[in-house]
RNA sequence: GGACGGAUGGCUGAGUGGUUUAAGGCGGCGGUCUUGAAAACCGUUGUGCGUUAUGCGUACCGGGGGUUCGAAUCCCUCUCCGUCCGCCA
């Protein structure tokens, strides 16, 4: 969440940051509305005043109030009442205008409309002169580890089922990953699945995103879409001690609706309703962030390094940034047999935005400060089982696991 | 799911309608004393909002609502925690 004060008294610079992320604010609307709030908290914070001190009038006189006295008093509590009534409205109003407006992004980023204009800052390996494989949703059902058709009996049209040494590759690719980012000082957290509305507010995701969350309505609970959504809020309204970075990592399964994507990608297990994802977040010193956002990208980066896969950075323009980033950068790997790159990581420093949402602050000399949060997979598993599978298939129909992966799956070969 | 008991500042813990805009204790911070430390003593102590801003005002006792001139205190409701019972991987 942006800051009001800060939007207001530096206008013209932010507008044009969110302009360039194809935003409209409704300026002219906020400022209205402040400036009413803010008459309302002054004429009720008065008139509160001046009844405290009569109440605290009425209390050490041993004599009863006249009824006069009472009547008047009365009034003074129905209007403030009326006043309070209106006060919520228009707070209410104005934190539906804000909660809607996205992150400012870094001056760094690159202005751009949409995906079309970002860039790609770095290509592991030219990729034109492989020979090409079959797509994965060929070569997995030939092997019997993926199945879609079971996936659709049990819950419909983007659910799959994994089986035999593609569920046992999963879980290995998740071992493997969870015990890197320990050795970098993460902290494991296993968090619930489904959260409050407060906890996808907090992350950006609620208002403004619903229609791509599942949503358990007899609990009020959302499935969260990532683990980034519950890691964000593990320090919810806490003044946490000045103690940085906090590091976590967490393996989670993702559920989303996907709605807006119908019709897109549908073949394979490329785009689906719910997969697993082993997520990095970070709190960080705001003067800090910058560096941590780097460190991030390369560690990610030295993933796909260790599995042996082709991959690609981009960094994404205005246009393309996440409704809560400030700044993005894309990890592509290549799938040989559907010659795609696939994203199987989005590392974003969020800067102060969800920190605010959360109300996840520290304290810095007397002074309160809001810290940065960074986000990024590290990574997506069944884009990764994609890349693997298409190149690593064998002239003889098999799959090589990934050295690294060999001591976690116990075999080397899917056959 | 049922019964009962709870929720007060960083922690502990008083407070059943008006000097409680929250006692006492612990912890934290600052100071006195000391070669230094401990002890003792003195002072201090949270968050948000507004403002004419070294200050002043206001709100906050789990959340929301109600009664009242006035609510931490009384009423309703929800949430969470504890104990016991039931159910369950």
């Amino acid at each position: 969440m942006i800051d009001l004060n800060t939007l207001i008294s530096s206008s013209e610079n932010i507008l044009g940051k969110l302009q360039s992320r194809g935003e409209e604010i409704p300026l002219d609307n906020i400022k209205e509305l402040d400036s009413k709030r803010k008459n309302l908290i002054q004429e009720s914070d008065q008139l509160r005043s001046f009844r405290n001190s009569e109440n605290k009038r009425i209390g050490d006189s041993k004599e009863k109030p006249s009824l006069e006295h009472i009547n008047k008093m009365r009034d003074i509590s129905d209007k403030l009442n009326k006043i309070n009534v209106n006060l919520i409205d228009i707070e209410s109003q104005l934190n539906e205008l804000l909660l809607v407006i996205p992150n400012v992004p870094l001056d760094e980023v690159l202005i751009g409309n949409d995906e079309t204009d970002n860039k790609v800052i770095f290509t592991k390996e030219d990729v034109k002169n492989k020979k090409t494989t079959k797509p994965h949703w060929e070569i997995a059902p030939n092997l019997g580890i993926l199945d879609m058709e079971q996936g659709v009996k049990l819950a419909g049209s983007r659910w799959y089922v994994l089986k035999g040494k593609g569920a046992i590759l999963q879980r290995s690719l998740v071992s493997w990953m969870l015990e890197k980012h320990n050795k970098n000082g993460y902290l494991e957290i296993a968090p619930p699945f489904l959260v409050k509305e407060e906890v996808m507010v907090g992350s950006g995701n609620l208002p403004k995103f619903s229609d791509l969350l599942y949503r358990d309505i007899e609990e009020d609970l959302w499935l969260i879409p990532t683990s980034e959504v519950a890691l964000n809020s593990l320090h919810f309204g806490e003044i946490i001690p000045h103690e940085f970075p906090l590091k976590y990592v967490s393996h989670s399964q993702c559920f989303r609706r996907e709605k807006a994507a119908a019709g897109r990608e549908t073949r394979g297990i490329k785009r689906v309703h719910q997969f697993e994802k082993v997520e990095l977040f970070r709190f960080e010193l705001p003067e800090n962030s910058r560096d941590a956002f780097d460190e991030m990208v390369k560690e990610v980066q030295l993933l796909c390094d260790e599995l042996g896969l082709i991959y690609r950075s981009v960094e994404l323009c205005t246009g393309d940034l996440g409704f809560q980033s400030a700044k993005t950068i894309d990890i592509e790997v290549w799938a040989q047999g559907s010659q795609d790159w696939l994203e199987v990581s989005s590392i974003s420093t969020c800067t102060d935005f969800q920190s605010r949402r959360t109300k996840t602050r520290y304290k810095d000399e007397g002074e309160i400060i809001y810290p940065h949060t960074l986000n990024g997979s590290a990574l997506a598993i069944p884009r990764i089982l994609i890349s693997i599978l298409e190149n690593n298939l064998q002239d003889d129909g098999s799959v090589l696991v990934p050295k690294v992966l060999q001591k976690y799956t116990g075999f080397e070969r899917i056959d």
